[in-house]
RNA sequence: GCGCCUGUAGCUCAGGGGAUAGAGCAGCGGCCUUCUAAGCCGUUAGUCGGGGGUUCAAAUCCUCCCAGGCGCGCCA
């Protein structure tokens, strides 16, 4: 809860400079934040500096003091011993000023940078798997990917988002051997995608008592292929069924895509690739299938080609790789995938190593636990699935039902639904560690108190009426109003709001979204404690000038903050 | 068998070398003639999976063990 900005950890450490032999940057990877509030904002520990100057560290620490006793920096204003630890408070009033002045200034971009103006970088997220439902496992994908894209644009990255459709590959096989034996073109075109998966959980249980149809399967597969119209057909008619229903859903969520590069639009440069592959002579043949030795690198061997002749996963994923470079040039190319496909990334980023594209480093895998049922994990061959559409559906049915209960005249009451329903969904997933399972409890997603989006998007909602009540907030008069927010509550505010600039950095360079979500809570949480505590529109007129700036601040970064995560922030709810 | 990941309060999770380990949910007790009670305040609750080690300092790093998950050439 203690924080500080980035400015007032650096000039501090300008400070400390002169008297102690320490470059900049090892003083500020030092300072830390003190676990009290009412110690400081932020500490310096001796204990490194104890062996060099043979001296205990709380008597340094008081040497430090008595050394800055009388001075004080911009944004600091005294530094005191505490023990071990020389605490520095700083200028409550300084931060205040400059934190609001930049909302302020930047609005809708605060939080964001222009550092990193141009810098491509590609992500590969969602990317489901034709003639399989988008369940819920899925969703991880989606909105981590979709949240980097966010963030990485705020930051001035320039974004290429591509949706890796799982569009070819033996499971077509299954599907058409399925559709062949026992298909219904009717309930197709009814139903497509929970049709096909039908026919695909079907496939998979008479397959255990009749092992010949993944033999048919496999056939199939290798029809398609070789260009068999009839296997092409299907495939036509199966992929263009199944991404009118994904594209509702990203239309739903608000995503869109610049490409929808499936696995399929990679079969054209195939030959290309294993020519290249063989020229190269990384791969070897064995049992007459094609397969690259990861040995040396302590990797197991990797297969690029069946003795059947088809390919395989990986190397469309070489082929794509080769392909986005060409055309994207990008700085950095994000797959975000789940965690089970740690060893597959190894392999191939290693195979493009070998290949010797010395771009092979910019490629990253971003991994991220998978969904779990409380009972076990779920399965889309046995049918054990929680579908997006569904859980969405609900989650929006239920922000219904509460809006008619407790505002039941809110105008737009749909759109406010939706707003809440998917971001409660969303903010569900994106709040936890990404490389954690989650388990899935209907329970907890259909919860919509406490740590949720909900939550935070209230406090927003909370502001928004403030505002409506009152005249605007002027901006100009933030140099002169700022130093009136004395109060815990509200010097407490003011500094988180400025860390929110801190934080997407951050996020971005750990690639995860969660700090953000974890962020937001706790401005929430802190905005609540003001609301409480802090009356705005009855205050005398200078200090409910002063509050108002500083909610329209903290309803800037709220809504900044779900922008970020791809989550929107109504005004009413 | 080998490799990777995870183990923190009854439950779901933050924290990932530093000062008394934090939230939310659930439970219990309060707060709506006052800016939206999807809120706030109080309270109960922990051998940070276990042993050993490194360090002035370990929930955090190393190592071994235990438990769970995921992966390991003809799936994606």
């Amino acid at each position: 809860m203690r924080v500080h900005m980035i400015n007032s950890k650096r000039e501090v450490a300008r400070s400390l400079k002169p008297l102690i032999k320490m470059d900049l940057a090892t003083i500020e990877d030092l300072l830390e934040v003190p676990p009290r509030p009412e110690m400081g904002d932020l500490a310096f520990p001796c204990f490194t500096l104890s062996p060099t100057w043979k001296r205990p560290p709380a008597a340094i620490a008081a040497d430090l003091a008595r050394r800055l006793a009388d001075k004080r920096g911009d944004f600091w204003e005294r530094a005191v011993a505490a023990g071990p630890y020389l605490n520095f408070f700083l200028d409550p009033q300084a931060l205040g000023r400059e934190t609001l002045a930049a909302i302020f200034k930047e609005k809708g971009r605060y939080g964001g940078a222009t550092t990193s103006n141009g810098r491509r970088i590609v992500i590969d997220y969602s990317s489901p798997n034709i003639a399989k439902p988008f369940g819920i496992g899925h969703l991880r994908s989606t909105v981590i990917g979709h949240a980097l894209s966010l963030i990485y644009s705020a930051l001035g990255y320039h974004c290429i988002e591509v949706n890796h459709l799982g569009d070819w590959g033996t499971q077509f096989g299954k599907i058409i051997t399925a559709f062949k034996l026992w298909g219904d073109e009717k309930r197709l075109q009814a139903d497509p995608v929970n049709y096909l998966f039908h026919l695909y959980v079907q496939f998979h249980r008479q397959a255990e008592r009749d092992p010949s149809l993944e033999d048919e399967a496999r056939l199939w597969f290798q029809q398609l292929e070789q260009g068999n119209p009839e296997a092409e057909e299907y495939w036509h008619k199966f992929r263009g069924l199944s991404l009118e229903n994904y594209q509702r859903l990203y239309r739903l969520l608000g995503i869109k895509f610049d490409y929808f590069h499936g696995e399929s639009h990679y079969n054209r440069y195939l030959e290309e690739t294993l020519a290249l592959v063989k020229e190269k002579g990384i791969a070897v043949e064995s049992e007459g299938a094609l397969l690259v030795d990861l040995d040396k690198h302590g990797l197991p061997p990797c297969l690029l080609q069946k003795k059947d002749g088809a390919t395989l996963y990986i190397t469309r994923d070489i082929a794509a790789a080769i392909y986005r470079y060409r055309r994207f040039k990008f700085d950095r190319a994000l797959y975000v995938v789940g965690a089970e496909q740690k060893l597959h990334f190894k392999q191939l980023f290693k195979i493009m190593e070998l290949l010797g594209f010395d771009w092979a480093d910019r490629l990253i895998h971003i991994p991220f636990g998978l969904i779990r049922f409380k009972g076990g994990r779920m399965s889309t061959r046995a049918g054990k699935i929680v579908l997006l559409e569904e859980v969405l559906e609900k989650s929006i049915g239920l922000a219904r039902a509460i809006i008619e209960e407790k505002n039941p005249g809110l105008a737009e009451k749909d759109r406010v639904a939706q707003a809440i329903g998917l971001g409660a969904v969303r903010f569900g997933d994106l709040s936890n560690d990404r490389i954690k399972d989650i388990e899935f409890d209907w329970d907890q997603v259909m919860d919509f108190a406490g740590e949720t989006a909900p939550y935070v998007q209230y406090s927003h909602a909370r502001i928004c009426s403030i505002l409506r009540k009152a005249s605007p907030p002027e901006a100009e008069k933030i140099g002169e109003l700022s130093g009136l927010l004395q109060q815990e509550e509200e010097a407490t505010l003011l500094m988180l709001l400025g860390l929110l600039p801190e934080r997407v950095v951050q996020a971005a360079q750990a690639y995860r979204p969660s700090l953000i979500a974890r962020y937001l809570l706790e401005v929430a949480r802190e905005f609540n404690r003001f609301y409480h505590n802090c009356p705005v529109l009855d205050s005398e007129p200078a200090l409910r000038a002063a509050r108002l700036l500083l909610i329209d601040g903290t309803r800037q970064v709220l809504a900044n903050g779900l922008g970020l995560l791809g989550i929107e922030a109504p005004e009413e709810m």
